[in-house]
DNA sequence: TAAACATTGTTAAAATATTCACAGCAGTAT
DNA sequence: ATACTGCTGTGAATATTTTAACAATGTTTA
């Protein structure tokens, strides 16, 4: 399987995992490419391809075992030994976040928070512990965290991204409206919900609609 | 201009306008575009290409009019009559969507929040009055609104959805991890935030970058 | 004044991403 | 058996997006 699968190739497979896992929970055994491809959206022929990229292959007349291609996918996109987050910034979309993420998936899971207000400090939110932001640094050495969420004020984010590549992040999904600063082997995935906004209000009025329905 | 402007180019200079308004405000006049560039995290050469799609036209010497280029984007993004936006689901997320969007840009304002939980109905959170969501269809109407945000439980996102449509909104930014079926001049943006962690993952531990850094 | 310089706007090239289209195959029907 | 069906996997074609490259241009300097 090649090394270089593209970004918007994982985002995709990570949505077909989900789509093949909530079939696998109504009874379903087999998929057609066609049949899944419309669930999430995605042409039929772009599914194949993705799934193309994992070395997975079915059957032309029964489609896709859905236990065996969810599992296909897990493997590709998880780490066996599991990658515990982090998230730093209780705020308001911070605890948002925890409710959402908590105990979500067994493999990626939010196992702690950090905020500079003490009077957060020591809260337990949807069964995840806050901790000082002063103890960040030392319990992610600690605990090897490469995965981290920031849901601070923008004006800490860039601090906070410096304290997190220091000590050995190697993703981070950013929330703050910046661009942060950090070396080229660390991966950010900004999500600008302002953006999006205002990307849905232009092409609400161009009446315009995206690529593929 | 050209009426076929990418959603990725929109995207973009919605951001660059943010940085002009920050440079603006800090009392400066004119910027190169590989200034702009490196604050947006893009190419030199891929700024200018954007701003091309609006027609802007800077001046070799002195680079852009911050001040000029801003009103120019502000132009090509905005409807002058003002964009008033609804959000349907007051709950965890909802919530913290409705303190970020409070007030933020007069063009394109969150008027009204819609929840189906009686007990938050009337209730005025960051300024944003909620209404029982059995008026959603008619505020809609009454209120010309196109552009919405769906923050509701799973289940309940394609039934809402379809309220929308009928009602005449034009985009949608959805947060229900599901592919909602609308009419093709109907626009949705997908914010997927499993899907996001998913790929922060996966690239986490390939140590592999994004393109631009 | 003219040469040197750095920047823009834009065309052309390259890289990516998507779609087409069909060979090959496994069932099913005859 | 043999023909038929409808699917997958994939090479080739197409479309989109990004990058490179540079002529044109205004500014500064000598
Ligand atoms: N609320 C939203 O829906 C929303 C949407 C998009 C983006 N954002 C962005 O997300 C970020 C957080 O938004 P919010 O609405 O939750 O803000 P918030 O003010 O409610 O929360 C920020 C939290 O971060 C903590 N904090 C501040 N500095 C810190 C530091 N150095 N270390 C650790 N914790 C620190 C604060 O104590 C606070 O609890 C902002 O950058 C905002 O622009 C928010
Ligand atoms: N919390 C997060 O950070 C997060 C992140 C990503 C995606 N999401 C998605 O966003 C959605 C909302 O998440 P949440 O955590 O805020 O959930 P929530 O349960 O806290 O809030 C949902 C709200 O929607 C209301 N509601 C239910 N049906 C409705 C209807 N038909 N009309 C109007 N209102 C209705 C409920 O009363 C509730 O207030 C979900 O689809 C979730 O999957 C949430």
């Amino acid at each position: 399987m090649p090394l270089n699968t593209s970004e918007k190739t994982v985002g995709r497979l990570s949505l077909y995992r989900r789509l093949l896992q909530e079939l696998s929970t109504a009874s379903v055994s087999y998929v057609y490419s066609h049949q899944l491809a419309t669930k999430a959206g995605v042409t039929a022929a772009k599914l194949r391809r993705d799934i193309m990229a994992i070395g997975y292959t079915g059957s032309p007349s029964k489609g896709y075992d859905v236990v065996k291609l969810a599992e296909s996918i897990a493997h590709f996109l998880e780490d066996p030994e599991g990658q515990p987050a982090v998230i730093i910034g209780v705020g308001n979309l911070g605890r948002a976040i925890m409710s959402y993420f908590g105990g979500r998936r067994p493999k990626l899971q939010l196992v702690a928070a950090f905020d500079s207000d003490e009077k957060k400090v020591n809260r337990v939110i949807h069964n995840i512990r806050c901790f000082s932001a002063d103890s960040l640094e030392e319990y992610i050495v600690q605990n090897s965290i490469k995965v981290a969420v920031i849901t601070v004020p923008v004006t800490q984010a860039q601090n906070v991204a410096d304290i997190l590549v220091r000590s050995g992040v190697k993703g981070i999904m950013n929330f703050a409206p910046i661009h942060l600063r950090v070396p080229s082997d660390v991966f950010i995935e900004d999500i600008d919900l302002a953006i999006s906004l205002e990307k849905v209000a232009y092409f609400a009025r161009q009446n315009k609609q995206k690529k593929e329905a």
